[in-house]
DNA sequence: TGTACACTCTTGTATATACAAGCTTGGTTG
DNA sequence: CAACCAAGCTTGTATATACAAGAGTGTACA
């Protein structure tokens, strides 16, 4: 075949060809002509059809995957990526019911649930002594199977005795903790982070990849409940908030 | 040359490649060997180093680019980044100071500054009636020449009627409104976003790269002041806050 | 009937090669 | 001395090719 349009080397005469296999997908997702879970053209077909290599093709798919248009899997094909849900911030709102809200299954894995030494900045967060027992938990939020919270939480062994006896699987420590222990303030700090070695793991993202961390202190009238670590991959998560001051 | 260590045809038995000199990058940084704006090994140093090919070294300089990790410009070479600025999220402060507080230089670029018809959505922030006239302004603030801050802002001319007259060159609106009107209250809200094309445009990132979005309605005792949009490239910023409720 | 195997399509990794384009350096020339 | 130009480095884009590995399909054989 075929027609051998222009130029065989590049040129890169104004903008790389991969850009336009980027642009002309993403108008076809926002048109609404390719809805979520559509299967995108395999690499072979998009090279054909656009009269580039297969390598110039994969590109295109390559990096609207890494910017959480597509998702890909090895034998199966590319396929358009659901639009990233969207979680509050003001509410302290429980994950599981923030994707059961969504319509989709929830689930999670317990990575971590033992006593702990608290680290000094454990025991100021917590208004405990330094070297104090804490309880230690890190819990792995699942929306449909897919990893989008990772959860580490220091938890006053005072105020709630019984929580290492908890059963998470079945209500998230959030859950647990204001029902036994009604909460009247929190403080909450949000940063965007690039994922440490033991977040990307749990997460199932590359190290680096950038997540919106959150910090959050959790009171109730008898004192700090909690401190809690929460990171979200940036690709499947949005979080809203309404500060005032 | 060459030992050809092993088997020429790759096998991935555990591991690609690529991901081991992104290990060995990643630990050279963090060991401190390499501080920032170190000058990395070139493509195909790297390459004759670790005995693959220029592709397979370019593919782990790429992704740590991508990461925020190193900074690359044709013609120069590959340069290990800064580590992410942190910006506050409490204190409204002005972005000139925080870049100087960084022993950064400063600057900005002016995209637009006009008189405008409120939309419904600006007219309910700013507690004007739809269809007022408003000032709008479009300004991206500069790090050492590097786009740090998209401002786009809608401003309530009853109260500060001689917006449009100001050097935003020298003072920045929000130095500007703190003084001629001093602010009481502010609601604030958080978002990760993937760019659009406007603000990739102006912040020199790629459509749909990974950003912080923050909107902001300054209050001062007269009313609603001004009501913005600042993203943030999410490579190039960090961002703290204390909520409380 | 049912299991095992081969075939085919997909994405993933790796290489060798070519040329484009940006920046620095050094030499040549006016 | 200054201006210009060429050489040599860098990263950026693009291709052709090869093999690895995951997933589905269908066929042949026990």
């Amino acid at each position: 075949m075929s027609s051998q349009i222009s130029s065989t080397t590049t040129g890169a005469s104004s903008q790389p060809r991969y850009a336009a296999i980027k642009a002309h997908i993403r108008a076809q997702i926002e048109s609404g002509e390719w809805p979520a879970h559509f299967r995108v053209p395999s690499e072979n077909q998009l090279a054909q059809d656009f009269n580039v290599s297969r390598m110039t093709a994969r590109r295109a798919l390559s990096e609207l995957t890494d910017e959480g248009v597509l998702m890909r899997s090895q034998g199966l094909g590319t396929f358009v990526a659901e639009p990233v849900p969207a979680g509050s911030l003001l509410e302290v709102r429980n994950i599981a019911d923030e994707v059961a809200a969504r319509g989709h299954s929830y689930g999670n894995r317990i990575l971590k649930l033992e006593q702990a030494i608290a680290s000094t900045e454990v025991a100021v967060a917590l208004g405990l002594a330094e070297g104090a027992a804490v309880y230690h938990s890190i819990i792995v939020h699942l929306d449909n199977g897919l990893p989008i919270q990772f959860e580490e939480r220091y938890t006053n062994p005072t105020l709630v005795p019984e929580y290492l006896q908890q059963d998470f699987s079945a209500a998230t420590p959030n859950e647990y903790l204001t029902r036994v222990a009604p909460l009247t303030e929190a403080d909450t700090t949000v940063e965007a982070i690039g994922a440490d070695g033991a977040v990307a793991e749990a997460l199932e993202i590359d190290k680096g990849s950038a997540c919106l961390q959150i910090w959050r202190r959790t009171m109730s009238r008898a004192g700090t409940v909690s401190f809690a670590r929460l990171v979200h991959p940036g690709n499947r998560y949005r979080l809203g908030a309404q500060l005032r001051f």
